[in-house]
DNA sequence: TCTGGGGTCCTAGGACCC
DNA sequence: TCTGGGGTCCTAGGACCC
């Protein structure tokens, strides 16, 4: 809250191109090579090195439209590895939080550090060190961005990026003022697509000239409270809070099917895979769930009509139960389903999320055998991989699967072994 | 041929209540 | 001609993030 009057000091840490980063780790001679890490389906780039930046490669790009630049440039492409990154993320997390006592992670590979508590001239030795020990422990190499708050931390990174440098500082007005006049509305954290026409409506093009714009009723008119606070941020007023994400608000789970699907069944058995994954995240975080939701749609990239449709249900009871989840999705799926339609993707949400612990009395129709037989279920799973076991509603062709899901089976398990040897 | 997946927060407007 | 006012809760949808 503002009731502070002193300044609060920020930084965030983020990994350099964090899943090619993971990617080279135990490939050395990767280094300095254009690499990329594609999305799930091996459908866009997710990730680029800087050298795949550097001969024309961006951020989300579908990857059969750059073929002939990965080609000629002998760009190194990989599917994506999520047990190895998110295997790296919590090592470097890990550390942070081992070295500072105030850490917020953010994304898989960001955290924000308040070190508010630190003298004023400690900041850029601390910054050093920081930054070297992640790199020198981790092997992931890491930037720095520094602020008062956690925009400006957001903007200093980004910046020094651009620069080629390893971390900088906001704290000091003239630096801040000089990177803020240089920086564009869409490059503010919070400032998308949609914002930065509404603000560039009202004559501002720079992140400097949002700062500086004086009529905050028309701010909080075309932005509302976001828009208050994201002023006051850059103005070095640190007012975004961040909670911990310890437990999710909803759970979902969604994916592409490598092919297009045309049968009831094979839908089911895509959607009844995706409840299991789904509810085993709901066991995981100590939650029961209420509301269930399922998603079918057609490939909105095809010419012809494009075809999406969702349902929801409400249980009268919360439950955690894979089991019983999936008969309701399934059922769902066959009244969602319409004969003729190429589908594409499916997905299942969870939402209406409960503490278990605090709806333990009302779980009467979940037997403490199904409880049991779910913990079992999740042990054996996460001892020998995602659906080691797995209910007979999601079928043993499928089909359907992912393309990528397919192509690394092989290698997943190598990788594992790897991340095995180099964990404590 | 081929175009990701998983989240959060805020707001406006309707339903309902006194 | 008259048709209150204000609070709360819920939901759908929009915007953004990595």
């Amino acid at each position: 809250m503002s009731s502070t009057s002193k300044l609060e000091r920020w930084a965030i840490l983020d990994c350099n191109s964090f899943y090619c980063s993971c990617e080279r780790l135990f490939r050395p001679h990767l280094r300095d090579k254009p690499i990329v890490v594609l999305s799930n389906n091996d459908g866009c780039i997710i990730s680029l090195s800087k050298e795949a930046k550097a001969v024309g490669l961006k951020m989300g790009e579908p990857i059969f439209e750059v073929r002939t630049l990965i080609r000629r440039h002998r760009v190194q492409v990989f599917s994506s590895h999520y047990l190895l990154y998110g295997n790296l993320s919590r090592r470097v997390m890990g550390l942070l939080d081992q070295l500072n006592p105030d850490v917020i992670q953010y994304s898989i590979d960001e955290a924000f550090i308040n070190f508010s508590h630190l003298p004023l001239g400690a900041e850029a030795p601390w910054a050093l060190e920081l930054r070297e020990r992640v790199t020198r422990e981790t092997g992931i190499p890491v930037s720095l961005g520094v602020g008062h708050s956690k925009t400006l931390a957001k903007i200093a990174n980004k910046e020094a990026k651009k620069l080629g440098l390893k971390s900088l500082s906001l704290t000091e007005p003239q630096v801040c003022e000089a990177v803020l006049k240089r920086t564009p509305l869409e490059e503010v954290w919070g400032i998308g697509p949609g914002l930065s026409v509404r603000l560039k409506a009202l004559g501002m093009q720079s992140a400097w000239d949002f700062s500086q714009f004086e009529n905050t009723t028309l701010i909080r008119k075309h932005l509302g409270i976001v828009g208050e606070r994201m002023q006051a941020e850059l103005r070095g007023r640190s007012c975004i809070e961040l909670g911990e994400i310890e437990t999710r608000k909803m759970i979902s789970s969604t994916r592409s099917f490598g092919k297009k699907v045309y049968s009831c069944r094979e839908l089911q058995e895509a959607v009844a895979t995706y409840v299991g994954f789904a509810a085993e995240k709901l066991r995981k975080q100590g939650s029961v769930t209420r509301g269930v939701s399922v998603m079918l749609r057609s490939n909105p990239f095809d010419d012809g009509p494009y075809h999406r449709r969702e349902d929801q249900r409400i249980l009268p009871f919360y439950t955690d139960d894979t089991l019983l989840l999936t008969r309701t999705v399934t059922e769902m799926v066959a009244q969602l389903f319409k004969e003729g339609i190429g589908y594409k993707k499916a997905g299942v949400f969870l939402f209406d999320l409960a503490d278990k612990g605090a709806y333990q009395l009302d779980l009467f129709h979940q037997t403490s055998e199904d409880s049991k037989l779910m913990g079992v279920l999740d042990k054996i799973n996460e001892r020998w991989g995602r659906g080691t076991i797995k209910t007979a509603a999601c079928g043993t062709l499928q089909d359907w699967r992912m393309l990528c899901e397919k192509k690394s089976s092989k290698t997943q398990t190598s990788w594992s072994d790897l991340v095995e040897v180099g964990a404590d």
